[in-house]
DNA sequence: AGCACGCCGACT
DNA sequence: GTCGGCGTGCTC
């Protein structure tokens, strides 16, 4: 019988498509091959092999591409995403194969030279010193030996046509080096090395002789519902996950679908279920430290660490920190890592050589062999969030892999998310705390500045005891640091004359004037227009007026009060772009600059030794948007502002500008007692109906006329028959918007239940109204934010 | 992702 | 009359 081959493409599409296998090949699971696809040719990814009569109809698998085959636990991953994200199969399939693309294919061999032995015809001084310095014998690049001998490199060139020196291909420099798990001991204080102790006791939990686990050893279902969506609920009618009397063994019946086989999560091998911990610190408490012990314990063992961080962009310094601790510096990854570079980084993962990478969120989909750690530092970055194409949130995909692999999973912040806060009090995940700073440093004294009774002086924005404190601040030779999230001069312009308020053209949001750039820009879309000098509605001259304060306005205020300081403005929009940003924040750490006037790009980072005082300008900014984590990352966003002060030899202090002093986010703060906000923020959203985390899906309607849309949505609505646990959200909730120039909005499903969404959706849709005209329902998923 | 098909606006 | 805009649909 021919044999027939389903092959996954690394496109949009839902499903494998099916292949005759020629006689010639053998093909397996996860090779990689070349097929037709219309008219041209593609690649993918074996996903099954079977025998079938029909196989003679089909085309044929061009060939075997000779790259290593994509590893079971790797396709497990793919399968997984796309049925947890509602995406293609194929899109996800795509994130773990990016072959090194043609155009980036410009592989420059180095020419490494060494003394051929041979005597040059015309010795002249700087041959001479070129080959005395190559007299070794070793091989050099060309540009080495040239700066070592200190001539140019004309002179080796000629060195090379003369026969003096012979021109060999070199190997390719080394992605990273392997990494000295014993390089340098970094000192740590007993509550660090204690929480290096648990941590690796955690890590590898000893195997039970078949005794069953309690829940709490880390048999950290990621709270994620997805595995074995549908199927789960056709056994239990429950979420797995959320019954917690289940014993392990329940727990895997239930957990494994029957389809999936062999390819069942977690350990199949009789070794216990890996957990995953959450390591709290709070800010300035050395959790890299803790994490980089398991991290060398990792390696030590011979398995492959992975360390996932939110921006590449801002880890220089991190690069540095590992580099004292191990030696060198981890090969690193992120989506600005091309051509061959990527592929021999991807070439070294696979074949178990690199020790430790260091990426952004798509080094998840790295081909590790052996992978027996992954860490995600500032678990609740928001930046792991992938908002297009498939929408997966990093940190959880982090915790599907690790159950994968059944390696443990490292999830550390000073801040957590609330969901994982929830997964480490509910025994999903395990929990190692750092209470105190490192060093015997105390965490900043904070205080709140009622601005009800404290006043400003009118066209003033910052309160007489803030401005007091900067001044002492300032007097005792230390930095101070005044925190504004409103890039910009004002939030808001009008027209004194005739009250028109500047609105962006296409969003709905008021126009931010940049004083600097001499433009009216929406920070929403980008939109900018110059700054006119008559109203454009009346045409009244010269009588804008600037409402509120953004940083350019607070740095014209701190000028003129602290006329002979060195002040810096430090936002994303920064004149001089990422380069010239990097270089300031270092000349603030080293103390080059008194007063730091910044927006959240302050937040983190940057150590800055020298600061002792942070004020924070509008703590209420942020609390009242409407969104249900707005909260949550308020808290977050001042918890870590805040912390940025006495890192160094002095202790800091901070002070915050408030309306509303005895809101539960600004109380916390004050109190320090993140535990009671923790709890109050969980049972707040309780109330409220909403799950502590979950998944939330849509179905996105849109049209070009906005009343077929919103009568289209109405309808599918009414439609909806949610089922158990499952809620639904209509129009009210998730409002019309115009989208590139079609009017669409979201009917929101949110739930914490595993269900078949996609299953679900799609009989919703079949339910619903039939489609007619110019309107679209498509299915849209994001596993973590409510917006 | 490509590449075709197809249905409405301004042009040698 | 056609050239070309990009919306929609298909590829085993």
């Amino acid at each position: 019988m021919p044999s027939v081959a389903d092959i996954l493409i690394p496109l949009a599409l839902d499903s494998a498509y099916s292949y005759a296998v020629p006689a010639r090949l053998t093909l397996a699971v996860g090779d990689v091959v070349q097929i037709p696809l219309g008219p041209r040719e593609t690649v993918g990814v074996v996903w099954g092999v079977r025998e079938s009569p029909s196989g003679s109809n089909l085309r044929p698998v061009t060939g075997r591409i000779e790259v290593p085959p994509l590893a079971g636990p790797l396709r497990e991953l793919v399968d997984w995403l796309a049925r947890y994200t509602l995406a293609p199969k194929g899109s996800a399939l795509a994130m773990a194969l990016r072959l090194p693309d043609e155009a980036a294919q410009g592989e420059t061999v180095r020419i490494g030279v060494r003394a051929s032995g041979k005597a040059p015809a015309r010795p002249t001084a700087a041959r001479l010193k070129v080959l005395s310095v190559a007299a070794d014998g070793t091989l050099r690049g060309k540009s080495a030996l040239a700066k070592e001998a200190g001539v140019s490199l004309s002179v080796v060139d000629g060195l090379i046509d003369d026969g003096a020196l012979e021109a060999l291909a070199l190997a390719p420099e080394p992605v990273a080096l392997p990494p000295d798990p014993d390089h340098a001991r970094v000192p740590l204080s007993e509550a660090q090395a204690q929480a290096v102790r648990d941590l690796i006791a955690l890590m590898y939990p000893v195997p039970a002789g078949g005794a069953a686990l309690s829940l709490a050893d880390g048999l950290g279902s990621p709270h994620l519902p997805g595995e074995g969506q549908g199927e789960v609920c056709e056994i239990s009618g429950e979420a797995p996950h959320l019954t917690p009397t289940l014993s392990v063994q329940e727990r895997e019946a239930v957990a494994v679908p029957e389809a999936q086989g062999k390819l069942a999560v977690g350990a199949g091998d009789g070794r216990p279920r890996a957990p995953t911990i959450l390591l709290e610190g709070v800010t300035g408490s050395g959790k890299t430290e803790v994490y980089f012990e398991a991290v060398a314990d990792c390696v030590r063992r011979g398995r492959q660490a992975l360390i996932l961080m939110p921006e590449i962009a801002l880890t220089a310094q991190f690069l540095d920190r590992f580099a004292e601790r191990f030696g060198v510096r981890p090969a690193t990854w992120h989506s600005g890592i091309g051509g061959k570079r990527r592929e021999r980084i991807r070439a070294g993962v696979a074949a178990g050589e690199i020790a430790v990478v260091v990426g952004a969120r798509s080094a998840l989909f790295l081909p590790f062999t052996e992978l027996g750690l992954i860490v995600v530092d500032e678990e609740h970055e928001a930046a792991y969030k992938q908002e297009d194409g498939v929408h997966y949130h990093a940190r959880d995909m982090a915790v599907v892999r690790g159950r994968i692999e059944n390696c443990p999973v490292v999830l550390a912040s000073a801040t957590p998310s609330l969901e994982t806060r929830v997964n480490a009090e509910r025994g999903r995940y395990r929990h190692i705390v750092l209470p105190e700073r490192f060093g015997g440093r105390r965490l900043p004294d904070i205080k709140a500045l009622d601005m009800r009774s404290d006043k400003p002086e009118r066209g003033s924005f910052l309160a007489p005891v803030l401005v007091t404190a900067v001044r002492e601040t300032l007097a005792e030779g230390n930095q101070a640091l005044l925190f504004l999230n409103r890039r910009g001069y004002a939030p808001l312009t009008l027209c004194r004359a005739c009250g028109h308020r500047y609105q962006c053209r296409n969003c709905s949001t008021w126009l931010v004037e940049h004083r600097f750039r001499k433009a009216l820009v929406c920070h929403q879309c980008g939109y900018a227009e110059r700054r006119p000098e008559a109203c454009t509605e009346c045409g009244t001259f010269d009588n804008l007026t600037p409402c509120g304060p953004g940083v350019e306005r607070i740095a014209e205020e701190v000028t003129a009060l602290f006329p002979d300081k060195r002040i810096i403005v430090l936002s994303s929009d920064f004149p001089g772009g990422a380069e010239r940003l990097r270089a300031e924040l270092q000349t603030v750490a080293e103390g080059g600059c008194d007063i730091v006037i910044g927006t959240q790009l302050v937040a983190k980072g940057h150590n800055f030794p020298h600061l002792t005082l942070v004020g924070v300008l509008d703590a209420d900014i942020g609390l009242t948007s409407g969104d249900p984590r707005a909260a949550e990352r308020t808290f977050q966003l001042l918890q870590q502002v805040t912390g940025r002060a006495g890192r160094g030899e002095k202790p800091g202090r901070a002070l915050l500008q408030t309306y509303q002093p005895d809101h539960p986010v600004i109380a916390a703060l004050l109190s320090g007692d993140a535990e009671r906000f923790y709890e109050e923020e969980i049972a707040a959203r309780e109330a409220a109906g909403l799950p502590p985390f979950g998944r939330l899906a849509a179905l996105i309607v849109s049209a070009t006329d906005r009343a077929v849309a919103e009568a289209h949505g109405q309808a599918l609505a009414r439609a909806a028959e949610p089922p158990e646990g499952v809620m639904v959200l209509g129009p009210a909730e998730a409002p019309l918007a115009l989208v590139r120039g079609r009017y669409r909005f979201r009917l929101l499903v949110k739930t914490e239940r595993a269900i078949d969404l996609q299953s679900y959706l799609r009989d919703w849709i079949a339910r619903g109204p039939k489609v007619r005209g110019n309107v679209k329902v498509a299915i849209d998923v994001d596993p973590q934010s409510f917006l």
